[in-house]
DNA sequence: AAAAAATAGTTTCAAATGCAACTATATTAC
DNA sequence: GTAATATAGTTGCATTTGAAACTATTTTTT
């Protein structure tokens, strides 16, 4: 039963993810990398790339990228807050507002692909798996995951 | 419950993933993306460059420049068959053969850390859901993974 | 307040990957 | 058996990402 080790189908899920938002989000001029950066400016107005970063667990070059190219296409727009002069607060632009059910919904149809199958029940439980893999790799990583200190479960 | 997308935690899982294999594979010459690689080969001797495409999922180009880099590292030879000139198949060297046990230790060493506090019954569980979440991305894109008809459960 | 350390962001380099066009060989159709 | 199609692999280009070195501010030490 575990002849493969878990990563090799995380792998494909998130390779295939890509493959996903990427034709998905042809149309809007979004590519896959830069949709969670899309998604979280959009629900999180103001936010600072700093914070980006620690939200998303993202490299802060790789979101200083993704955000430069988002502000070129005219989906966001950094200012610097009087407070501190070093950082961005980063704005969704009125287009970016405007796709941004879409964008979201799409994120969400492609959870329901990942979950064809699973009934409400065992889709509860893949989240909250799922969720707790990524907070322990995020510990081990980082040692910044919150360890809530409970046993086996 | 599911305000983020189950593909912010795959992006962390399988981002973090790579860290902690290029930082465990340092001493041995080997990349955290030529991992999966070098595990299929020396598990499935003889395998094709086409085989081992369609078995982890990975496009066909990226498969030629792993193999042909492990090739370089000395881990790999490939032989073309009689049987049909257009195809490799893949052999591990002394050396990777050698290394083959504390490399597979790993992956499932990654395995542990990702499934720290959770019990025995939640490991096969989330070992189960994995594998099928991959399995529906897989029937998405490809329509290639075998729909076992199997309803909501 | 000057020096040292920390923080926010940028940039360069390299690795991992997908796609599409390409070559070479095999198989199928006619 | 030749032409058309399919299959196996390679290569060039683009995207996504992390690491490390860098700049510019801010905070902390002394």
């Amino acid at each position: 039963m575990d002849k493969d080790p878990l990563i090799k189908w995380i792998s494909i899920i998130y390779r295939y993810s890509l493959i996903y938002a990427n034709e998905q989000l042809k149309d809007f001029n979004i590519s896959a990398g830069e949709l969670s950066f899309f998604i979280a400016i959009t629900d999180m107005e103001g936010i600072t790339q700093e914070k980006l970063s620690s939200y998303l667990r993202m490299n802060k070059g790789t979101t200083a990228k993704a955000v430069k190219s988002l502000e070129t296409k005219g989906y966001v727009i950094k200012r610097i807050p009087e407070s501190d002069k070093r950082s961005y607060n980063l704005y969704p632009t009125a287009k970016a507002v405007e796709l941004r059910k879409r964008i979201r919904k799409l994120a969400f149809e492609w959870n329901d692909i990942l979950l064809k199958g699973f009934d409400k029940k065992r889709r509860k439980e893949a989240a909250l798996i799922i969720e707790k893999m990524a907070k322990n790799a995020d510990m081990c990583i980082n040692r910044s995951g919150e360890d809530d200190g409970k046993k086996d479960q």
